[in-house]
DNA sequence: ATTATCTATAGATCTATAGATAATGC
DNA sequence: ATTATCTATAGATCTATAGATAATGC
């Protein structure tokens, strides 16, 4: 039994072969795509990252990319959509759960934080890129405004007050673990980790609400 | 005495005249250029502007522009000083001054808070962008770390604690207004403001130290 | 003479398409 | 026959430079 390093696919199967193995961690032809483009596009922005970029990281051939994906915005709308559809889903059993709503919403924040914290790559960063603002990302700007107004609606409940503003806060402070990562790629978190802060993060909205 | 609506530049001086009228709020070519990749910048994002973006933001064929600034990237790396300069100054001020830490450190919350919901354009997300990350704008990570160490060692001095990692979301709270504002340019703020949250967000920093 | 603009363009991209090639699968 | 890759390239950019032009200032 020939032991192959982390999970890289075999490079058998239909179609002519590549030049170079694949040597990405991903199931499929396109998981490899979206996993570099993830790494690239929080890096880098999206823009700024071509197609010859991705294929490179990948091991294939720019034009290899479009067997999978239409565009390039298609790259980008599948990234922000796989990261955002699990929270929201998430959010939803939580509104309709019974239970204190403060632990509901720390439930949710606590998923949230811990995802973004620890996910390969800073995949929150995709929502901080001025591109999602075009026509294009739409859909995935609604399903965010939803997951942020699910984090509202359990800290109106919370303070029994719908009109105090400290419901808009809980939805930034879990945010707010993008920023941290972002300077911890930097080397500029001091001696910390945003996985370090998952706590203190999801403490400090109890702290708010209290 | 005859009025001219706004603060445009008069369209005379030395050098052959534009094609068109300067329409700007600037008072020099070099900052109406500044403006309008300021609005450019902040909302579709630096690779994703191009100079012959800029320059019809402004009047100008594209290469005037380089009467002004050498690349591209120094138009931005202008902004993203200019911006960070105040805040830095006055937290060094702050820094030195007597009182009680957490006076000084509302106080420059506030500050801070107060510009990034106020001011023209969203500057604040100029700092998100990830092209930052290049080697040419290092030194405005370092202003920025500064600034964000600042904050850190006001709020250590009130926990009397520089283990408490509370002492990090402070500096995130005042961050998360240049969120809020770029959910309010695409009208996902709900019915708020980003200014009219700034008690809201200082208040939050009092209470998460108390 | 100096200045700030203009026109024109070089050279380097970048996205996406067309069509060839080399595997597997039936 | 189907699939996944490859090679090649069209057409549309984009940044930056070269040099002409039309003002003001001395």
């Amino acid at each position: 039994m020939s032991a192959r390093a982390g999970s890289q696919r075999a490079a058998t199967g239909p179609g002519r072969p590549r030049l170079v193995e694949p040597r990405r961690n991903a199931e499929s032809a396109a998981e490899e795509i979206l996993d570099a483009a993830a790494e690239l596009f929080t890096r880098r922005g999206f823009t700024a990252t071509s197609t010859r970029m991705i294929a490179e990281a990948v091991g294939i051939r720019q034009a290899s990319i479009y067997h999978h994906f239409a565009t390039k915005d298609d790259i980008l709308a599948t990234l922000l959509e796989t990261t955002v559809a699990g929270s929201l889903d998430r959010a939803r059993e939580l509104l309709a759960a019974d239970g204190p709503p403060l632990d509901r919403l720390l439930d949710l924040a606590r998923f949230d934080v811990a995802e973004l914290a620890g996910a390969r790559w800073n995949l929150g960063a995709l929502y901080l890129l001025p591109e999602v603002g075009a026509e294009r990302f739409a859909d995935f700007r609604q399903a965010r405004a939803q997951l942020a107004g699910a984090y509202a609606e359990l800290a109106a409940d919370v303070l029994a007050d719908p009109a105090d503003k400290r419901v808009l806060l809980p939805f930034r402070l879990v945010e707010s673990v993008i920023m941290m990562r972002g300077d911890e790629d930097r080397g500029q978190l001091g001696g910390h980790t945003a996985v370090g802060l998952v706590d203190t993060i999801v403490g400090a909205i109890r702290i708010l609400l209290g």
